[in-house]
DNA sequence: GATGAATGAGAGTTCATTCAT
DNA sequence: CATGAATGAACTCTCATTCAT
């Protein structure tokens, strides 16, 4: 009876998550959780609402679902640091044009979203907790310290100085979320000085 | 005629007024236009929701006016940085910690969530576009260029200078907002390293 | 201690509750039971809306009241036909032109509100019910059996002429109730066609 | 790909809407629109108060939309006069039949009811001002000059008839709206000596 | 007696979620 | 699987009523 047997039915499911995801990213990333609505992520994903609940039980576990790979996500982003070319400066300063990327890194923005907002459902809550800043900041120490060992960097407590970095950063991708006019992005090598100190 | 007098009585509506103001200014700054309830700020206040309909006649008039008074406000703060003593640094070195003070600013928090949603009454809006970043840019430019003669601050296009060190500190007191222990105020000296360069 | 005696508060008793009766009257008669706002009435008094509580427990009390004070005026009002100078037809007459008249009947206006609205307190329906339209036609019977016999009115059951007219004007005052410049108070000459006949 | 075709939906849609106009109208005609609920609507609609706002935005759409039928439908009532059979006079009897029919014209209520309460929206005042009584009463003065000329109406200025006869009308409307077994509704012959006269 | 600040039940409206088709 | 009609909890706002002064 059936036209699509069982693999293809998983491959239809597969995309389809894709897509709700992909939707849902960019909405909750912009709007955060309560300015969402679930039929503005239906419209986005091109589908009906109530397919919606096919997938994700419910808003909220959407949301937790969108942390969960945000962190993933985020971390793999800020790991792969590693593997830009160029000195340590260099690879830094790669990693911050990714992030403050326009269009860039949703995932970041999402990340934000669930910490600043109150009606983060409890596991979203517990997940951010988990996986917190001090994940970032181990990454990127071995870095920062090379930095500082080539004297690009400046000097002191390399935590200190990634606590700084993440901070300002963090804050830049929220004022980033309108792409407000107002506030234009600064020049990364003004930023960079954070770093690379006096 | 009157069981209270008009004085007593004007005493209680201020009273009462700024109550709900620093209320609502708490309630809104940190959880945005929709995310806060009327209930929130009632209760906040220690009042019935249904007082509150006797001092505004609507959650978007009583958010216009804090914006109102944020815009004011803000632009007192960053106006009085020539009253701060020191240098041109030692004062905008006064006014960044005044700012990212933990309990400070709520006025700029509240601009910020203005700025950034979508829900926004449309007086609010305007009141934002009229009295925009530039007018912060404005105010601090002198000083700027002060600084900049002076040796102390980097060369460059001053504006440039300006904006980055807005967006940075707009960026950091969003951050602010939930006392979020993960993201820890960075050193005031390192931010600094923005404006004095290397 | 009292600079008012027992009769002088009386008095004033009494004279504060004719305002408000009044004021209600006026409000209610215009705007039916819904439509009408305590405060309405306490601005039209020109006392406080705390105030109208210490003379009626309620609003349901208060209009109660007045449809029990209208009962009793409208039921005067049609028996003083009889008082009127003229023949048959032109006490009917003057009597049609002061129900109609603009300021005149708010008693009747009430009773209309109290009849048509599903709003109103028991015990106004009660009332309302005990003191029926066929007191008025009851009244009225012998005035048109005179003006039968006298040729001026048009032959047939009385009974039936009366509610005719009566239904016509109930009909009309209504009409009056907004001023309507739409509708136009119709010619009392070409109205009374109705009880004069062919 | 749609589980209900379009056609299916469309029908289900066009029914809903058909069967909250029929109830909104019985609860407006009887009520007034402060007297209404848009629970009572529900209710009497036998389906939940939120799908109203799939069919219709606000309490205001919903009266404007019956208003703007309402006009409509009770122009195309008057104008249907000129097929009805026989005299001038016989065609004025039936109208005035149908009009007063117990069940009939819940739209006549309705335009009673937005004419004569404060709350009305400002788009329906417009509505209501545009199709006024002189509507009715332009459709109405042919058929009355036929019956001047043939004698069977009384002279006079024809339009002076027309809008005593439609005030008597309307108001005689208003009351049927309770059913009040206390008005009885006048014979028809009676009523129309308005017209025929003396 | 008189005032108006204060309360809270109830109405209009929105939107997450369910479910028949 | 996919749709959108349908539901109801929760929110904003109004207004009758209470009560300290």
């Amino acid at each position: 009876m059936s036209p699509l047997n069982e693999e293809q039915l998983q491959q239809i499911r597969d995309e389809r998550r894709e897509q709700i995801i992909e939707a849902a990213l960019k909405v909750f990333a912009r709007r955060g959780i309560i300015g969402t609505k679930m039929s503005m992520i239906a419209t986005e994903a091109g589908i009906s609402h109530g397919l919606l609940y096919h997938y994700f039980k419910s808003k909220d576990e959407l949301f937790t679902t969108l942390v969960q790979l945000a962190m993933q996500e985020s971390i793999a982003g800020i790991g792969n640091v590693y593997h830009l070319p160029g000195s340590p400066i260099e690879k830094i300063r790669t990693l911050t044009e990714l992030i403050l990327d326009k269009d860039g890194q949703l995932y970041f923005m999402l990340i934000h979203q669930a910490r600043t907002s109150d009606e983060v459902p409890e596991k979203a809550k517990q997940l951010i907790e988990q996986y917190s800043i001090k994940k970032y900041a181990d990454l990127l120490e071995p870095l920062f310290i090379d930095g500082q060992n080539a004297g690009e960097f400046s000097a002191g407590n390399p935590r200190k100085l990634i606590s700084c970095y993440l901070s300002v950063l963090s804050g830049l991708m929220t004022l980033n979320i309108h792409g407000d006019e107002d506030y234009q992005m600064p020049d990364i090598d003004i930023l960079l000085r954070i770093i690379t100190g006096p």
